[in-house]
RNA sequence: GCGGGGGUGGCUGAGCCUGGCCAAAAGCGGCGGACUUAAGAUCCGCUCCUGUAGAGGUUCGAGGGUUCGAAUCCCUUCCCCCGCACCA
């Protein structure tokens, strides 16, 4: 059978353009048509739309590449839910109040309001400039009454709850920004505020706090949940949470009464040889008023800081419960009054630290856990450990403990709390309740007014909103200036009263942004209940690493009140959690102060959104780093006009091909490249398509850009059968909508399709991706197979290549052979009577098969491989320049076809 | 210290969960070729070693093990990154 045949269709050679497209009016023109037909509007009606959600920025003046990377992540996805079918919630807001617009305004002489407001309407016009699709009529702006009014209302919720304490703490103060910060908000060892990195000092004010401890163990536990969380986030909210199990346990400290320590190993309290408190212990302090020793210690040597664990005998002893014995008492800056009690029995043995310091104070140190042996009954008690070198401090067997002696560790820790008269359970949590009151003026007054008479009273649901009164430019909190506005009256009383004037973290407004968005209008709720349950959770969620913890865990936190209190159907608020990675230039983060940004509206001006989009998405998966590359961009830019040109040229030149006649998609001249193209414009619809459902935009647009290079090839090396090539200029459009949805828009009428790109169907494919990998290897395989023969066997110009598929019988021998579990696999094979005739051939093929038994694997069937190796032969015409010839067995020469077997063809080159 | 993630060819980096089609994707860099007056762009190849017919050899931080078979599974060890941490 002759398979070779020569191009008959006239090759088009075309000056192509290099310059590329109008990307400013093909931007502007698709932006405005989506607006005049809301493309993105999510009706109430719809239901349960799949809800795409990035994290809300905060209007800091421009856009950067951070939230570029970001929005796009969520665009992409969006639209790629959007052209499956999806109805799709994808809305966009701002987390508008806050510290840096208060400095701004001071620093340009206006009000945080305006300053706000303006950065709004800059971003907004970036991000329209960016093509993303958001439902903007439900935006929202947190800083504006309609908003935070609902902050206020949650306030009470919570009060009601019992959720809301007011007392007098230690707080974290920064001197510069001059307000209070979370814990979350002081950074590493040097504890610097998170915004200016000013080291934070202490203050006891009088703060207002959500009891986010009360829901510490379901915060907790429900992480095991959130299996659409990448692991880190997961384990950093655990490790945030940092829950102990463990007892609490008295000792009678001479002269003081009971002292309450907290131990997760009471299995150890026998080893107990000293007790330590904080500097900051009130016995401590109590003692530092009358014994000099411990008062230089407490106010001048103690060093928490400090690796050194430093302390001061107090001359007191403690009576260990369990033991009766009079140990001594030790004042040590190693004992931290927020961790557990602020008192601690020390158990030297089984405990580095206090190894160390029993060391260095001369205290005796006892083992009273051995190491478990390998062969352990259960029963003996093993010899002690060697402790005096370091402390041993995995759990063991008990020895040396009385009656307890014997016992496992964990056996040991149930039975102690039980029998010690003071002991009990507890579990710890290094989780603190969430401060948020801030002394300044840009956030949600906390609707509470002070009254001699009543105290604290809160404001009534009636008298919502508190509104900021006008900014005062003042050096401490403005609110604290409006005397105006903090002048009121009780509630309560009606007598006079003043208005607090704390305003809430803006943790806040983001921990319950998400639901309103489902009703961003509502007057008389935060949020439709209905709706909510319906709509809610956010099916897919981006943002950056560094919300991990705080606005994370208050969002869950939250979540979980409104679910206790208000009815919300749903515990988490966000199902699927991506971590984005960071934009760099050369390795290093871009950052204003290092001056190494790029700015996205640069790149948009230059190059166009679409091409902004499109080199981000392609650079790297979305969780990963990668670096900004100029270079990068424009080859992704050109990528856009070859496209550009590509469909242009095909309308061009079919602008009168009659698609409905018949005879023309019926050519005769249809040949195997055509085959071969129409296998990869499927092949691509069935890999990109499982790619964007996993969010790896990366592998899904190379499909995207490899399918244009073939059509290109296509286009080049045949004339190219025009509905195939018009399918394959159309899909590629389709896969590459969802990054570059301008070009993508006017690519699609070009193609004089009906309706927006946005709205088209996402293609099927009609193969899997399983086959497609099977053929691609197949023809790759073949393909280096007959360059290593060209290259070894030093053919300079070959005549001809054959390609010899193997014959059928090997096909069913093989399949035969992958099924049997039979002993003997020969025997097997020769019990088909059209294997067995094949003689020496199928017993020789057989032995093969018996010698590979465990690696043989499933290939295309003969048929699939024939039509895959013919339809892939003008790669190798080309390569080579030399035609080739695909056969089926039966048409060759005896001595080439035993070579072939299934998924590896025979090679035969005439030189 | 605890927890998490990693160490792959000149570089970046996929594969590892679900062992075999893996000398190992892709990109960059380098080399050769086509096109071009030239450059650029684009396109076609090559890029661990040996080899005159698709082969063989040695590789996936190091060492051991399981298996017919290991980059992939297990153990030990070294190094890097991230988070938490005198946490009782």
């Amino acid at each position: 059978m002759e398979s070779y045949t020569t191009p008959t269709r006239p090759r088009v050679y075309k000056q192509m353009s290099q310059e590329g497209y109008d990307h400013t009016a093909v931007e502007k023109r698709w932006q405005e048509a989506w607006d005049d037909a809301s493309v993105y509007r999510t009706p109430d009606e719809v239901d349960d739309p799949t809800y795409v959600l990035g994290m809300y920025p905060y209007p800091s003046g421009k856009l950067h590449m951070g939230h570029v990377r970001n929005y796009t992540i969520t665009d992409a996805y969006a639209r790629y839910r959007r052209m499956c079918g999806d109805d799709v919630l994808h809305p966009m807001g701002w987390d508008a109040f806050g510290l840096p617009a208060e400095n701004a305004a001071k620093e340009r002489d206006t009000n945080p309001r305006d300053w706000t407001f303006d950065c709004i309407d800059t971003m907004r016009g970036q991000m329209k400039s960016m093509g993303f699709g958001y439902d903007w009529d439900r935006e929202i702006t947190t800083c504006t009454p309609e908003y935070y009014r609902w902050n206020q209302w949650l306030f009470r919720r919570f009060h009601e709850a019992g959720l809301i304490e007011r007392r007098d703490a230690e707080v974290n103060w920064c001197p510069s920004c001059e307000t209070v910060l979370a814990d979350e908000q002081v950074e590493g060892d040097d504890e610097l505020c998170w915004r200016c990195d000013t080291p934070v000092e202490t203050r006891d004010l009088d703060q207002w706090f959500l009891s986010i401890t009360e829901y510490a163990d379901e915060l907790i536990d429900a992480i095991d949940g959130l299996e659409g969380w990448p692991d880190s986030v997961r384990q950093m909210q655990r490790n945030w949470i940092g829950r102990q199990h463990g007892s609490e346990v008295e000792f009678a400290v001479e002269g003081h009464g009971s002292v309450t320590a907290f131990t997760t190993r009471i299995d150890t309290i026998h080893g107990a040889t000293f007790f330590a408190l904080a500097p900051d212990h009130p016995i401590s302090e109590e003692l530092a008023a009358e014994n000099e020793d411990v008062r230089r210690f407490v106010e001048e040597e103690a060093d928490p800081e400090g690796d050194e664990p430093n302390g001061v005998a107090t001359g007191l002893t403690a009576t260990n419960p369990a033991t009766g014995e009079e140990i001594p008492v030790f004042v040590a800056d190693f004992v931290l009054s927020d961790v557990g009690t602020g008192a601690l029995m020390a158990v030297p043995g089984h405990d580095e630290r206090d190894h160390a310091f029993a060391e260095k104070m001369g205290v005796e140190i006892k083992p009273v856990i051995a190491p478990e042996p390998d062969d352990w009954d259960g029963e003996t008690v093993p010899d002690a450990p060697d402790v005096s070198e370091a402390a041993f401090t995995d759990d063991g067997v008990v020895i040396d403990s009385g009656e307890y002696s014997g016992l496992a560790s964990e056996t040991a820790r149930e039975r102690l709390t039980e029998d010690i008269e003071s002991a009990e359970a507890t579990t710890q949590y290094r989780l603190r309740d969430w401060g948020i009151s801030r002394q300044r003026y840009w956030g949600t007054p906390i609707p509470v007014v002070h009254c001699d008479d009543c105290g604290s009273v809160l404001v009534p649901e009636a008298d919502l909103p508190v509104e900021l009164p006008e900014f005062i430019n003042t050096t401490g909190n403005p609110l604290d200036a409006a005397e105006e506005w903090k002048q009121t009256t009780c509630p309560e009383c009606g007598g006079p009263a003043t208005r607090e004037t704390d305003t809430m973290d803006t943790f806040v407004d983001s921990s319950w942004y998400f639901l309103r968005y489902v009703s961003p209008g509502l007057d008389d709720a935060p949020f439709d209940l209905d709706r909510a349950n319906d709509w809610m959770p956010v099916d897919q969620y981006v943002g950056g690493i560094e919300h991990a913890v705080m606005h994370l865990l208050y969002s869950r936190f939250v979540t979980k009140v409104l679910a206790d209190e208000e009815g919300l159907e749903h515990r988490e608020p966000f199902t699927n959690l991506l971590a984005q990675g960071m934009v760099q230039l050369e390795g290093e983060k871009m950052s204003k102060s290092v001056g190494n940004t790029v700015s996205p509206q640069r790149i948009v001006e230059e190059y166009g959104a679409d091409t902004a989009r499109l080199f981000m998405m392609q650079a790297a998966q979305p969780e990963r780093d990668f670096d900004w590359s100029e270079e990068g961009v424009r080859s992704t830019h050109r990528f856009l006009a070859r496209l550009t040109d590509l469909v242009e040229e095909h309308k061009r030149q079919f602008m009168f091909w009659d698609k409905d006649d018949t005879d023309d998609r019926d050519a005769p001249d249809r040949d195997e490249i055509d085959d071969y193209v129409a296998d990869e414009i499927d092949a691509a619809v069935a890999i990109a398509g499982g790619e964007y459902d996993d969010l790896t935009f990366n592998v899904a647009l190379r499909e995207a850009q490899d399918l244009v290079g073939t059509l290109r090839s296509y286009r080049g090396h045949a004339e190219p059968h025009p509905e195939t090539y018009e399918r394959g200029l159309d899909v590629a459009v389709r896969l590459l909508a969802p990054v570059v949805p301008h070009l993508a828009e006017e690519l699609w009428a070009t193609l004089d399709r009906d309706g927006f790109v946005v709205e088209a169907d996402w293609p099927t494919a009609t193969v899997d991706r399983e086959t497609v990998e099977r053929r691609r290897r197949l023809v790759e395989n073949t393909r280096e197979d007959v360059r290593d023969i060209v290259e070894v066997a030093g053919i300079e110009d070959p005549e001809r290549i054959d390609v010899v598929v193997a014959p059928d019988w090997k096909f069913d021998a093989l399949e035969i052979a992958i099924d049997s579990d039979a002993d003997n696999l020969i025997s097997e094979l020769m019990g088909e009577s059209h294997i067995r005739e094949r003689g020496d051939d199928a017993a020789s093929y057989g032995q093969d098969l018996q010698a590979n038994r465990e690696a043989l694997q499933e290939t295309l069937s003969g048929d699939e491989e024939y039509d895959a190796l013919r339809a892939a032969s003008w790669l190798i015409e080309r390569e080579f320049d030399a035609p080739v010839r695909v056969e089926r067995a039966a048409d060759a020469d005896d001595s080439v076809v035993r070579k072939a077997e299934p998924g590896r063809p025979a090679i035969d080159i005439v030189e």
